[in-house]
DNA sequence: ATATAATATTAACACTGTAAAGTTAAATAA
DNA sequence: TTATTTAACTTTACAGTGTTAATATTATAT
């Protein structure tokens, strides 16, 4: 009964080589860029044997997100778990959000920007990673109310501040490569240190 | 010798008529739905002759969003020369801001996301009118600065900080409509005022 | 060896942006 | 008035797109 694992795992082999294929076109050329024919090319396939695997190319792009989604929640998840000030945790997350989206500018505009447009209604809501990444911060945040360092206001708009803020800077740098930013580290710092005091009670 | 006044006037009523059926469909369908067939169908013209008008569809684009950042522009200037306090000013200021994105989703994303990708290297640098808008801002920062309400720290990072903030909420607000938001008003006010606080003294 | 199921490919459709060549009509010069 | 130049516009064409349906190939089960 060996024979249908070993269909199962070439089959799955084959989805991860379309899905590492259609990423690093994405990323290096942008999801509008690409088309089903380059990604088929590059794996040395015909086109439509893609279509056996992903619906359409939305879809395709919608498990590359997943995959970066998963790869920040891991990056803010370990971070949670180093430190123990809650404050220190949030500053060090924000900086750690936004450097992912300046290390991985494709991919955070694919997920944060792309991908919503072409899966209209789905949003960040049922995709459970993205929610995860969210509930993360908002745990975070959570903590600094409780601890009654931030003022007493619902943890949800407090959370939702944070994100607009440093969400807000990680498109503004990625989008305006040729404004005339200041230093982009103190910058970063700005953004994160305002944002926190103003939150502060 | 006026044929050819009048010929100019023709000339610049196509154009005209192109930019406004081009922006419709941008708006109503996204750019990247829109066809250079679409445009020309609705002023029922041939494709082509959009070409003796504007260099390409991005060339398209930048003039659709310089539109759009005028219109911005002129909100913005009204404000300012309304209202006597700079606080206040720029409270309202993000307000509007805000409100403008989410008035015309649409325009505020081509010309903040879809432009910028388009038009690589471009940004909002030679924009002349998109750095018009961010001097706006930025003069009344500025004047916070000089009244010592706001910290002795650069006057371009404060501005800077306070474009992602507002940029930030105004996008996840359009990009994720399904996402969990507290109720929006209270959620920019929160923006707003985090923001602010967090630049006084 | 043959039938069956899974997998991959070819061909095709209706689109896309845009360049080149061709057409038409109007403005100027003879 | 007629011929010529110029500007405006259209037709045709090319190489590409996402995707579907029909076809072919391969590997498994009988």
């Amino acid at each position: 009964m060996g024979i249908k694992e070993r269909r199962a795992r070439e089959k799955e082999h084959l989805r991860q080589q379309i899905l590492s294929a259609a990423r690093e076109l994405f990323v290096n050329e942008g999801y509008e860029n690409v088309s089903m024919r380059k990604i088929a090319n590059k794996i040395e396939y015909s086109p439509t044997t893609i279509y056996l695997h992903f619906k359409d190319k939305a879809d395709l792009l919608d498990f590359v997100c997943q995959e970066t989604l998963l790869n920040l929640l891991n990056t803010l998840e370990q971070l949670k778990s180093e430190i123990n000030d809650p404050v220190e945790t949030l500053r060090k997350s924000g900086r750690a959000y936004i450097e992912f989206g300046l290390k991985y500018p494709q991919d955070y505009k694919l997920t944060f920007v792309v991908r919503p447009q072409f899966q209209k209604g789905l949003g960040l809501v049922e995709g459970t990673v993205g929610e995860k990444v969210f509930n993360c911060l908002r745990e975070t945040v959570s903590e600094c109310i409780r601890q009654k360092i931030f003022r007493q206001v619902d943890v949800d708009t407090t959370s939702q501040v944070m994100w607009s803020a440093v969400h807000g800077v990680t498109l503004l740098l990625i989008d305006f490569p040729d404004f005339p930013w200041v230093e982009q580290d103190p910058l970063i710092d700005a953004v994160i240190h305002t944002t926190i005091e103003g939150l502060k009670a």
